[in-house]
DNA sequence: GGATGTGAAGTCGTTCACAGCT
DNA sequence: AGCTGTGAACGACTTCACATCC
């Protein structure tokens, strides 16, 4: 944004301000990768940009497949949009597919492909599938992860409200927002009483 | 889930367990809010799930306003069985409301009403919103936080990926699942170099 | 002069380990 | 005998404050 902007050179001061956190906190994290800024100026907005790009591994291309298309699944298959270019969805699993192809096809205006979850390991191979998201009901989401496991996808993204076990080397991460919607709640029944 | 399979009593470290914490974490979090569990038992599966709901503030209703009605704010709109029951959507704005509503009512099969965001004041008052959930675009976060604020509606759930600056006494949470994606892809960018 | 990079100090949360109850 | 509740030890992260360098 600041380099629509066309601003030039950033402070950590201003970028403090600006992810809600203290100053000394983002030289400290930057700096921990290596030496982005320079004394009595700041950051270069281009360079910073790119760097922190090479940090997160975000210039390389993420292939995902999205596994349960109930509401949620859908929709992410719907809106990717909102996703950043170097991810790409790659696939869709339901256990259902006849149920849910036509529904979801009408929706997005063209034909989806949606293949049953027993193809996971065939096709994370050939698709070569990095991360997998987990959008089933809860009920089926550790017998979705350990599929995952098999078919060696490293990566995953659980919508799920329960805790995913996974060997050691695999990657989860959890998305749950009523959890947050619930902290919210919390805080504010803190002050009314 | 534990009460369903007809389970009385839990321990810390089965708790633990199921949630990917340490046992003494869950005693001593419990423990802060007063003596839940039993020694040499554990802790009674009815009194504390009840206890929690209290502690946590979800015995009472939380009025809720989607403010935002695109990809997100619909799908919210129309998917709210996700919610927790006590948990009620009471209001969805829009700055075209003309041009979402039709849109919105067809999905849900019946008509939703959505309003324009300047009526947002009145309608906090005469529908008792407790929480605003921001689903607008980026840009338009700080704006509709101000009018949030300036409708005294103390709790807002930021979908959006900016930080949003209110006044003391307003609490803010963000909800921004493409973050994590990123933090799932970082982490398995540092294995593979 | 001014903003970064960074030891040192400070704060916060987690885990240990066991006394205290049931 | 067993599990909670909790002081004390530990570890991790945050903030301070200033030497360093452009």
């Amino acid at each position: 944004m600041l380099e629509e902007k066309g601003e030039v050179v950033v402070s950590s001061a201003q970028l403090a301000y600006a992810c809600g956190v203290n100053a000394a906190q983002v030289r400290k994290d930057l700096a921990y990768f290596g030496e982005f800024g320079i004394r009595g100026v700041g950051y270069y907005i281009k360079d910073l940009y790119d760097d922190i790009k090479n940090i997160l591994g975000l210039n390389r291309e993420w292939r995902m497949a999205i596994i349960g298309i109930g509401n949620l699944g859908a929709s992410l298959l719907l809106y990717k949009d909102f996703l950043k270019k170097n991810y790409k969805i790659v696939a869709a699993f339901d256990i259902d597919p006849s149920g849910v192809v036509g529904r979801v096809s009408e929706k997005m205006g063209k034909p989806v492909e949606i293949l049953h979850p027993d193809r996971l390991k065939d096709v994370a191979k050939e698709r070569k599938i990095d991360i997998a998201i987990i959008t089933t009901p809860a009920s089926e989401a550790q017998k979705v992860a350990d599929k995952i496991v098999e078919a060696n996808i490293k990566g995953i993204l659980n919508f799920t409200p329960v805790q995913i076990k996974v060997p050691k080397g695999f990657v989860v991460k959890n998305v749950y927002f009523t959890n947050v919607l619930d902290n919210v709640a919390y805080l504010l029944h803190l002050k009314r009483r």
